[in-house]
DNA sequence: GGTTGGATGAAGCACTGCTACATTCACCCG
DNA sequence: CGGGTGAATGTAGCAGTGCTTCATCCAACC
């Protein structure tokens, strides 16, 4: 009888691509899930892998063979969902994603209190990019993503993946204090289109948004500096070297050299949550999403 | 990810009844799925089976983890039937149950030749009686029996089932040498309405078939003695201690005390291949049910 | 042509899963 | 009611599996 284990390395090699990619999702080595396959392949009798290039390439019977593995895969899993949703209880490994800043202004507060309320629950979080994370959902790397996304880009959910709206979070102007809208609480677009900007890289939503938004005011947003992280952001409007559209979501304290303007209309993303529709019954995800929106008020009014 | 052989093990109990017989079923000893099913409730932490008098019981989470098992299982029987089928040539282990005269009067003819062209193939006998085989292949202990029915007794065959015809055995009468009749080739039934008769233990087909069919003629037939095997009937005929009807089927040379006369109409039995419907198109399956077809007509004359 | 990214192979080690045997428990019967 | 039987489970031990680490090999890229 064919062993679930080695149809599971075979499902993740075609779902990757890589044995690499694979073993890392598995969480195994490279060889691990090399040797996996060379046994099923002696055991079928059957080549399933050929090499091509650096990488391998599946044959047509490894394919065929991987979607069925992803059926059995498919029923052996809610079977678990169902074990566990009639104990109740969240339980087991739950696998989190999550962007930078809801990372550190939000999950530590969730996390905290899930621990606190589910000693069974062992949830894992890894900081990733939002729009990486909804396909780690889809492909199984992660059974739970904690992603945003803004008016202009809505997230893209592929079939078999659920969401829900977490909450929405603001974003402010940061400016050096003695930049002349500093005494000013609150601005318009119009009023910014002469300014030094320090952005995200290009491809964030963060830098897309500031672009169109700008651009629809007339005048071309002149880029002056690019930083991933907020932190580095906040710093280089401290210097005094531009200014920057940053989210209040773990932004943490402003420098004495920093002033937050409100401006109108307050530019939001959107949290949401997403999950395999598979797992969606589990009392991990349930309760998981339902911690996240409780205590989004309470995160949002202390930012 | 739950265990495909424990998913196996607390199956086989659901389907067997009790542990032991699961474990036979498997190959295993009853520990060792006891053990398997323990560390299945460890793991999902529910309780699977409870002790019921000397054996155990199913909880209803455990019927429905089995249930989930069962359509397991069966993809993945499907997925080893295609690789074998597209393979193309029959391999693999194939467990053939068969009844007594079958398995001395056709088997080894058969398996001799199976094992010659395909070497490949693992074909296993066990000798089982044909109402029992049909159920065991049914339940996945046999890939294929070899059976035989009366025209007054058709095989009852379960869904999930399948069967052909392999060919029709015929049955004579059995005498002494010195009997009255031994000298005429042929009899009819009412010939042998006042002789003492040598028979199969009752609940067989063959002694069922003897009693019906005599007292159509009017007379209630003296079973005088009962064997279970042809060559102890063909034993008391020879001692002279009555008369029998005996398959042609593995009979073998009669001793020359006894002479065959032919009965009119002969009594007729059919023999069946059964397979599971799920690995009909195993080239295992095809190419035996072939052979037992195509070697029939031989191993006939030859009897 | 060295370097990098990836797959595979060999050695070793921990763990799993089996068997054999012992124990426990429920039923049955003298 | 006590001994016997059938069935499940527990224990110890052993073989085999499956992982990791390290080394090797191959293809692509600079």
């Amino acid at each position: 009888m064919l062993d679930l284990g080695r149809l599971r390395a075979l499902h993740a090699v075609s779902v990757h691509g890589t044995v690499g990619a694979a073993a890392a999702a598995l969480g195994y080595t490279p060889s691990a899930v090399s040797q996996q396959i060379a046994k099923l392949e002696r055991e079928t009798r059957t080549t399933l892998l050929e090499r091509s290039g650096r990488g391998v390439r599946l044959t047509d019977e490894a394919r065929r063979l991987a979607a069925t593995a992803e059926r059995v895969l498919a029923l052996v899993e809610e079977a678990e969902v169902r074990l566990e949703e009639r104990r109740g209880q969240p339980e087991g490994r739950l696998r989190i994603g999550c962007f930078p800043s809801a990372a550190r202004g939000l999950m530590p507060r969730v996390l905290a209190d899930l621990a606190r309320r589910h000693p069974a629950l062992d949830a894992r979080l890894t900081e990733v990019d939002p729009h990486l994370s909804v396909d780690l959902v889809g492909r199984g790397v992660l059974d739970l993503a904690v992603a945003h996304d803004w008016d202009i880009a809505a997230l893209p959910v592929p079939p078999g993946v659920e969401q829900a709206v977490v909450g929405d979070d603001g974003c402010d102007i940061l400016v050096p204090r003695d930049h002349p809208l500093a005494a000013r609480e609150r601005v318009r677009r119009e009023d910014l289109s002469r300014e030094r900007w320090i952005t995200q890289p290009p491809g964030t939503v963060c830098h897309d948004w500031l672009i169109r938004t700008l651009r629809a005011t007339g005048y071309e947003p002149l880029i002056a500096h690019q930083a991933e992280e907020n932190h580095t952001q906040v710093a280089l409007v401290a210097a005094g070297l531009g200014i920057a559209l940053v989210p209040r979501l773990g932004r943490g304290p402003l420098p004495p050299e920093v002033a937050a303007l409100r401006l109108e209309p307050v530019p939001v993303r959107r949290l949401w949550a997403l999950w395999r529709a598979g797992a969606a019954r589990r009392p991990a995800i349930t309760e998981t999403v339902r911690t996240l929106q409780e205590l989004w008020p309470e995160v949002s009014a202390a930012r």
